[in-house]
DNA sequence: CAGGATCCTGTAGGATACTG
DNA sequence: CAGTATCCTACAGGATCCTG
């Protein structure tokens, strides 16, 4: 119980490592819902500017969170997609959701 | 489908707010765990300073998170308690650690 | 033990304009 | 469309020491 806690804290600080800052979950949560090109995710994300995007994004190829490909005969040059590895985050970001639509009820007055 | 999606970014973007910040899961965590003293949570939690507690806490029980009580005659002087509306982040914690620890295994090479 | 006071710094993130 | 390039700043967070 008490190793058991200690490994429970740093398992969640590593999380929260990953998933550091204010957009990875939204961009995340945008590209799993089917949203793939660059204007396209950023216009599903309120307030993201493109700088931000473009870092993100690039950071998150980097950490093989998402797939990137570029294309220059494609009809869409360039796509974003989501690795499995970037799926796995899907509970996280459920129960966010979930807590997020819950806690807007109860300050709108239910 | 439209409409849905942008109130799932939205009460994601609120989640991630009210939760930002490196601490404030941790500590949601470690007081839900059973530590009640000032201390003791700090010492539950890796890397943590006295003085990011202290202002995390204060926040937090302004945000009705938490309970802090004192009381001069009691035995522990000082407690801090998790309130109901601070255990619906429960869901959310356990989420993360999960991903925290299939993460590590990955890393560690299984 | 439960914090407060100070000092300091990096960097996340914003604003805006520009390019092929 | 898919980004880059600059410039800028607040503030999260660290380090350290102090107090009742």
């Amino acid at each position: 119980m008490e190793r058991n806690q200690q490994e429970e804290v740093r398992a969640l600080q590593d999380t929260i490592y990953v998933l550091g800052g204010k957009w990875k979950l939204p961009i995340i949560n945008s590209i799993c819902n089917g949203n793939n090109r660059f204007r396209e995710i950023e216009r599903s994300i309120p307030g993201i500017t493109t700088r931000m995007l473009s870092r993100e994004l690039k950071d998150m190829e980097m950490n093989h969170l998402i797939k990137r490909t570029a294309d220059k005969d494609a009809a869409v040059q360039v796509l974003y997609e989501s690795t499995d590895y970037c799926k796995s985050f899907g509970p996280i970001i459920m129960e966010m959701i979930k807590w997020g639509k819950e806690h807007r009820k109860m300050i709108t007055g239910k």
